[in-house]
DNA sequence: AGCATCACTGTGAACGTGCACAGCCCAGGT
DNA sequence: ACCTGGGCTGTGCACGTTCACAGTGATGCT
């Protein structure tokens, strides 16, 4: 048994200690030490602290399976990618977000397991492992309308907080999403107040809320003077962002300002804009929307409307907590705030 | 006992089905619906088909909290982040390797937990974490050189496998990294073999692998013609090797090329170069390493060496279960490639 | 015929917790 | 003197699984 030649101090094995271990040294029993564990109520001063000094003389730390089997809680949650395309990882926002959300659980001490579930077979393995029970909620990025994965965790009434409206789920999954529209009439009303009169915009995907949002709020802001042929469709992508201001380019020269769904598109305009020898501002304003870093270190750097991302995941993991705890859902809408850089 | 007053087809209540249940359905005992989930050997071919019909239509998912009670396993990894800084953030290639990762792992069906540790707090609980044994290893993303976090996991035996030199455990830990000498050495060649003759350098911090390898591969490739004077520190960051670039500039106003240790570092030294009207590639060749995403974008296209970094994180997974399978730690080494753009 | 071996199956004991319950002691009211 | 109840404590069971072990019947060998 004793595998050690030298001798131990405490323990003669390498077992890990268990609640008894620490009841026996504190003179108490399993109950005793599992109430402290739990808040530490109906317990004598004189027991606590004999078994907080247990605890720490022997290095106890719980066994987390052994509670969530008999609990039938986890303790932890997912991050959930739904996004079918490598996008997900180009876009700078997401790491921010997946780390304020880890960041947050850890501070309640909740690890945190991502999840990606792009193809049919992640799909149904990640449902597998959600609904299984081995996770407590649910960290929802998906941003495409009538996501089949949350139609799945849904009908097993897995807590599900999403970020961004959840088109095709409103009204049935709480969320946390910035004020899109009032963000998009903010950016817009900026570009005319510095004298712009033709302002275009390129949108994200239009089976997305940001999608729709800023193009709402784009159009609800210009209200009659809203023109068709100014808006321009993108999918979030630099490229998507590069192709659609070259067709804005093409088809209506006179614009002198474009309102972008968001920064990383704002780039790859900006780069057509520089290809064909505009000058941006003189020539075209760009107005972006995220503030990701990326805004700053363009050139020239970009007038966005930013997001608070930090907020947006603390938000969501508050949010989390509290349906698992037996809140109802929630909603979130927190607002944006216009960083004015060198591009208007 | 019936809670339910409407009659159910299958199962009364909300309970999951057990071992027991599907032992029941298949007519076999727990042990050998056991076997079956655990391989399958032992067990008759009529009892085999008996208990996966059996499965199948009870909707059986093992309890993975029972399993990891009694197996002392969790069957979950954890993907660490031992960097103070924000930079982890910024710098595309930890999502690249996060994303690789998640995927290598969900192929073999193990959760990944996502932990950062840069603060002495985080640090206390991500060691808690990992040494009571809740997860089976650890994916270490940590560059900087003596970590404390890799001292305190060894110390407790757990499996590591880092990404890259782990500086100050060489031999004690198994890891996977890019040929960074090699890689630098095919770079300055690349540089000379376009005619120039004055190849400064901006390094990675010193107390990475990353900084000392390429800096000794430049070195060692420039052999009796090295000069120290052409060598500037760079912190891995876009404005670090904004700065090192304006240095190399003022200090030395020959230099034809630079090799920059890192994309986000040469995307800097673009910016500077732009900022001083010099012209890429006529004035000035610049020469990146990591072929992250940015690099395509950047005006003009950077040419830099390809890190394979799906292939590192599918490497890292692989050896990482070996090692929690009772292998030896082992070390892999993968080829950098050229890849040549706009830039050179 | 007897016995060992093989291929398979069932059973009981863990694993480390939380929780319901029962029990204890002591103070205060009848 | 008795009950009551509140504050605290210990005990046994359950959670769902794996694993060691014992047991089964059939086959083959001596």
């Amino acid at each position: 048994m004793t595998v050690d030649s030298t001798p131990v101090e405490q323990n003669g094995n390498r077992r890990r200690p268990t609640i008894k271990d620490v009841a026996v040294v504190a003179g108490v029993s399993r109950g005793t030490v599992s109430r402290v564990l739990n808040g530490g109520h109906w317990v004598s001063p004189e027991a606590l602290t004999a078994v907080q000094a247990a605890i720490k003389s022997t290095g106890y730390a719980a066994n987390r399976h052994a509670r969530s089997l008999v609990t039938g809680r986890s303790n932890s949650v997912a991050f959930l990618l739904t996004e079918p395309q490598q996008l997900l990882f180009e876009d700078p926002n997401f790491s921010v977000l997946l780390r304020g959300a880890a960041d947050a659980l850890a501070k309640r001490d909740i690890p945190l397991l991502l999840m990606v579930a792009g193809t049919p077979e992640e799909r149904r393995r990640v449902t597998d492992y959600v609904t299984a029970g081995h996770v407590d909620g649910v960290l929802l990025i998906s941003s495409h309308a009538d996501d089949p994965v949350v139609a799945a965790l849904l009908r097993e009434q897995v807590p599900i907080v999403a970020c961004g409206t959840p088109l095709g789920y409103e009204g049935k999954v709480g969320y946390v999403a910035a004020d899109d529209i009032a963000g998009a009439r903010a950016m817009v009303r900026h570009l005319r107040d510095i004298g712009r009169q033709h302002i275009a915009t390129i949108t994200g995907p239009l089976d997305t809320p940001g999608g729709v949002q800023r193009l709402q709020g784009y159009r609800d802001e210009l209200g009659s003077s809203y023109d068709e042929g100014l808006v321009a469709k993108g999918d979030y992508s630099r490229l998507g962002g590069q192709r659609a201001m070259a067709e804005l380019l093409a088809a209506r020269p006179e614009i002198d300002a474009v309102f972008v769904a968001s920064d990383l598109m704002a780039a790859g305009a900006l780069a057509t804009l520089a290809a064909q020898g505009k000058r941006v501002p003189e020539d075209i304003a760009i107005g972006g929307f995220d503030d990701s870093y990326l805004a700053a270190t363009m050139t020239p750097a970009l007038t966005t409307m930013r997001q608070p991302f930090e907020r947006i995941s603390s938000e969501m993991v508050r949010l989390l907590t509290e349906l698992i705890d037996g809140e109802e859902p929630a909603t979130v809408i927190l607002p944006t705030t216009l960083v004015q850089r060198a591009s208007t």
